[in-house]
DNA sequence: GGACGTGGAGAACGTGCGTTCTCCAGCACA
DNA sequence: TGTGCTGGAGAACGCACGTTCTCCACGTCC
């Protein structure tokens, strides 16, 4: 196995682990025994756990952001279409809220790298809504829809409130748009 | 010092601690440290930590509503009048987010007394919410807001979030109300 | 005054975990 | 075949922390 596959499959193992119960309850041992790879290669690719959690956030952050694209681009970038991809993401078994707002609960202070990962998550997909929406201010108005949404979503169980924020937000861009 | 009077010295100090630095970077010790409880009398009060973390989530429930139900009453309970609160809390200096939101990120699995308290602080907004306004779904809506708003300041630490989901608040009111 | 219960200070214990170290099997190469 | 290198398995170390235990000072009742 050489070292890029190696760090494949951290990250495969970090992520299914570090979502589903949080990145303090897993241990480096239980990220070793679920992917397979060694203790002393896991510390060759990430020197320190810390690493290990930054690189995963970051990497959650480019193909969770990707797979909104898609799907909302499939729809003729109706911002609407946000409010769909939620739905489904929050019907997922296993959904637990977003890992980046978990995270930030998780460090009362993080180290630099994790924060800065954490922020540059948000900074994106508010971009994005950005650039889909006409009006920054309307953007950033169902950004926080979006944000309010997963939070209760995840701790509620109900993935209902998708709908509840897309209906908010069609009101929004119809009065607004 | 009496029994009861020690419980409030703890949970003063188990709130100080826990909400600025997270449940999990707190040890025992600095509770005792910074209540001036001694350690065997704080283990008669709270056998174990699990319990000081659900009494201080119950406590901090009961008065974080207080404080808003208050301010918001005083403004003729003006359903706009949250999100004023909302923007002065966001600009206190240790502002942290929600305490519940971090909570419930902080611990994966959370134990039974945890998660209920948690889940138990957002219903109770809602159904506070629900009361204030007319329409429950717009309650709903409106509620969405007020907790993106807030992971958001936690986050990117701008204040200024508030006025955003004020904004929002205040078409879906004209609009639906 | 002397036995006794109460409560505090802090040591001690057990465990979990991040990180490092030890040891050895397997293999390339002369 | 002998020699060194690589990488894996897992023991070991150090520390933090939840929880319990030890010891002792102090006040109370016979």
């Amino acid at each position: 196995m050489n070292s890029t596959e190696a760090t494949d499959r951290l990250l495969e193992a970090a992520e299914d682990l570090f979502y589903a119960h949080g990145v303090q309850a897993i241990g480096m041992d239980a990220v070793r025994e679920r992917s397979g790879v060694s203790l002393k290669r896991l510390y060759q690719c990430f020197p320190a756990k810390n690493d290990l959690v930054e690189a995963y956030l970051r990497r959650r952050d480019e193909r969770w952001r990707k797979s909104l694209r898609e799907f909302v681009h499939a729809r003729g970038d109706d911002p609407l279409a946000v409010f769909g991809w939620l739905a489904n993401w929050f019907a997922e078994p296993g959904f637990r809220g977003c890992a980046f707002i978990n995270s930030f609960g998780e460090f009362g202070e993080p180290a630099p790298g994790i924060a800065a990962a954490i922020r540059l998550h948000k900074d994106e997909v508010r971009a994005y809504l950005r650039g889909l929406i006409s009006g920054q201010r309307l953007a950033d108005q169902l950004f926080a829809l979006v944000e309010g949404a997963t939070v209760l979503a995840a701790i509620t169980g109900d993935p209902g409130e998708a709908n509840t924020a897309r209906e908010a937000a069609k009101v929004l861009l119809t009065a607004q748009g």
